[in-house]
Order: C-alpha cells, then structure tokens, then sequence
DNA sequence: GCAAAAGTGTTATCCCTACACCCATGA
DNA sequence: TCATGGGTGTAGGGATAACACTTTTGC
C-alpha cells in the first residue's frame, strides 16, 4: 500500500477494482507473483504499472495468509507498503485499474477483503517506526524547510510539537544540513531550506 | 526458528536435514503449508512435529522469496519465531527429523540455505524488541528471581547492567510481582521470587 | 568465619519540556 | 504598518547512571 502527506493529512492511495471479486471496491494496488520473480521486484512492477509511481521508499509489512481471506480461493499476500514524497503525486493517467485516488487515513471506505485490518497494522508501523528511524524523510522532497518536516510528524504523530524543541532535537541528531537557500513562501520571513545528509538511507536511531 | 537462552547464552534450536537438498546440513524446523491451513497454525504444527515443543511465544519474522534461495525449485519462506523459556529445553526424542540440537548464536555453523542470514534478522528483531516490549519475559520459567530476569537481559544485550538500577527499572513498570517464595540456590543469601503479573502477554512499553 | 550472591538509597548528570519575544517578508 | 510564519535560549523537572555496604545462607 502507499501512503503520503498530502493537505495536512496522511493519506493512502487505493485502486478501484475492475474485476470480481469486490468489483468496484476500493482496494490496494497490487497483483500476482510472477515465476522467478523476487518479492521486492514484484511490488516494484505492480506498483509502478498501476500507478506509474517508482524508485519509492519501500518495506515490507506482513504476510497474510488466512485460508477465507479471499471469497474464491487462496490466496497468501506478502505485503509492502511505500511513501511518496508530497512533491511526487502526479498518478499516472489512465492506468489499467479503472481508477485510482487518495484517501485520507480518517475517512477510508470500506476496503476489499482484509484491507482495512491491513492498513491498520500499516499505519501502527508507520508510527512506531517515526520514533526509532528517519522514515519520516520519504515523504519530504529533496529540500525541504524545518517547518514542513515537523509538519509531517505533527501529522503522523497527530499532536502539535513545541517549534524551538523540534529544532533542537532535528538538528541534534546531525541527520539533515542547510542548502544555503532561503524558501520565500509567503508574507512572512523566508525560511532556510535544509536536505538529508544522507538522502535515500533509512537509518535507525533509537 | 527457535531461540532459548542456555548455558548463559542466546542459543537456537537447528535440525540436520535428512533429505537433500543440503541433507546433513543444519537447518530451521519447519516445512510446507498445507492447503487450507493459516500460516500460523502451520508454523506451530511443524515446530511440534519437529520439536514436540508446543504453546510457545511465536511471532512472524519475515517472508523470503529470492528465486535463487533454494536450488531445486521456487520457494518462498513466511518465516517465524518461537521462544522456550528455559525449563522446557527438553526435546522429542527421536523426532522424523535425523538430529536436533541448540547452538550459541555466537558459533553457529554453517546452515543450510539462507539461514544463516534469517538468523542475522531474527536475533537484530529480538534485541530491538528488549527494548520496547516485555518479550523477555518469554524466556522465563513461571516464576523466577530478578537476578535470572536481569541475567536474559544481559544475554541479549551483551552489556553488564547495574544490579540496583535494574531492580528499580524493572519494578517501575509494575508487570511483575512477589510470589512471597524465595528461592535458594547456593551457598549465600535466598532470593525472592517473581512472577508476572500478565503471564504470556508481550505488552508494548514504549 | 568465609565465600558468594541478594538486597538496598543517594547523588549527579543528562535529556526533555515548557515557555515568549524579535525578525523578515508581502500586501 | 500590519499580519504571518521563521528564528532563537533558558530554566525546571524527571529520568537515567554511577556508586558501596550489609544480609543471609552453605560449607
């Protein structure tokens, strides 16, 4: 599944169904493993050809195997879940899938088959994993300013964050250094624009 | 797979295969899921087919799926782990499986497949979720003193800890609580015994 | 009485939290 | 000039870390 930041909320990308079973419910993309076919590879490839999305941060949630999971027959789904950068939206048009769009974590239809239960456990790793590593830079552009990044944890961690705290306790962990830039976003002073020293690296910090 | 601590050391469980491919070779339990059956319940039924161990912690590590991992065919592997608390080592004598034995993670031999690497990952999950839950508590007997609980810490944290500071620490939280008993055990001082007050419940402390 | 592990408190340090004012800009 | 978010430091409290002596038992 893909999840995102976008309008102030963390929002998760569904695809509609075009085919039985739940035809028309809103569902994750996703699809079959292909013979030979590793496992990261093929959430790449079915990621990327119903939403034209690639080169995303991507992990593994969980494998669910319960034999009436699926009405018609077995199925086991090892399942991935990616983050967008907010400046990374544009879905492809057209996909095969009849239709795709985001969803805000607050207000999700009802989900073909065990998706719902899914996205749950996704997002309580998504949490967890804010306070021991840097995920949180994968939904940032490549720059981005302090205020946008405690924006995105204010989100995920649904509470306001004292600004002078969150400064000092970013900075101190060394993982992001100034551009140079100043960001002119507004009637208001300028804000400095900051990048990861280590982009693309997910890193445990405890 | 299966870890215990034994002989003051985190110790895994390994079976030598008796069918090829790597016949001979050290391996995890564990086998096929049948159709119709949840992948839990599979990985209990050939951890007590292979083992006779039984009603242990157990939780999904991983699933592997690399094309090349096994060298006859395509095999994908959700794999798990269990923990036996360290008064029931006692293994089913003469299991269908040639030979079973514990080893020190700190010499391990060579195992078949990619075991060696699950392993890597399995031990890196255990040590991290010390930290964060009461998983420890699943290495223990029923009841034990707060020396043999700190002992399972330091084991896996490789670290001496401040006997004084540990005893506060683990008291703090409140999730265990005086049997009354005491326990002795040498020439010196009896230690009183501990149980916890939510037996076989892995709680999340943050 | 001696060896060996159990049991017990206090102090110093570090980290996290709370909190308010000036700055730079666009309108 | 005014509204808006950007930028900055300090003090207090709570948690963690360091540290040594007494107790109970078996031999």
């Amino acid at each position: 599944m893909v999840f995102t930041i976008r309008d102030q909320q963390l929002q998760l990308l569904l695809i509609r169904r075009g085919i039985p079973p739940h035809e028309g419910c809103w569902a994750f993309p996703g699809g079959f493993l292909n013979i030979d076919e590793d496992l990261e590879i093929c959430a790449k490839r079915e990621l990327e050809e119903e939403t034209g999305l690639r080169d995303l941060y991507l992990e593994q949630l969980y494998t669910f195997g319960r034999p009436d999971r699926d009405p018609r027959e077995r199925i086991i789904s090892v399942t991935y879940y990616a983050l967008v950068p907010s400046n990374r939206l544009e879905l492809k048009a057209a996909s095969d899938a009849t239709d795709a769009a985001w969803f805000s974590l607050d207000e999700l239809p009802q989900l073909a088959f065990d998706h719902n239960k899914i996205t749950t456990l996704a997002h309580q790793r998504l949490v967890a994993k804010l306070y021991y590593s840097t995920i949180a830079f994968q939904f940032m552009p490549e720059t981005f300013t302090l205020s946008e990044l405690q924006s995105v944890y204010e989100i995920l961690r649904n509470e306001k964050l004292d600004r002078r705290n969150f400064r000092k306790w970013i900075l101190a962990q060394n993982l992001i250094e100034e551009t140079g830039e100043k960001r002119r976003n507004g009637n208001h002073r300028p804000a400095k624009v900051y990048r990861p020293r280590n982009p693309d690296q997910v890193e445990i910090v405890c």
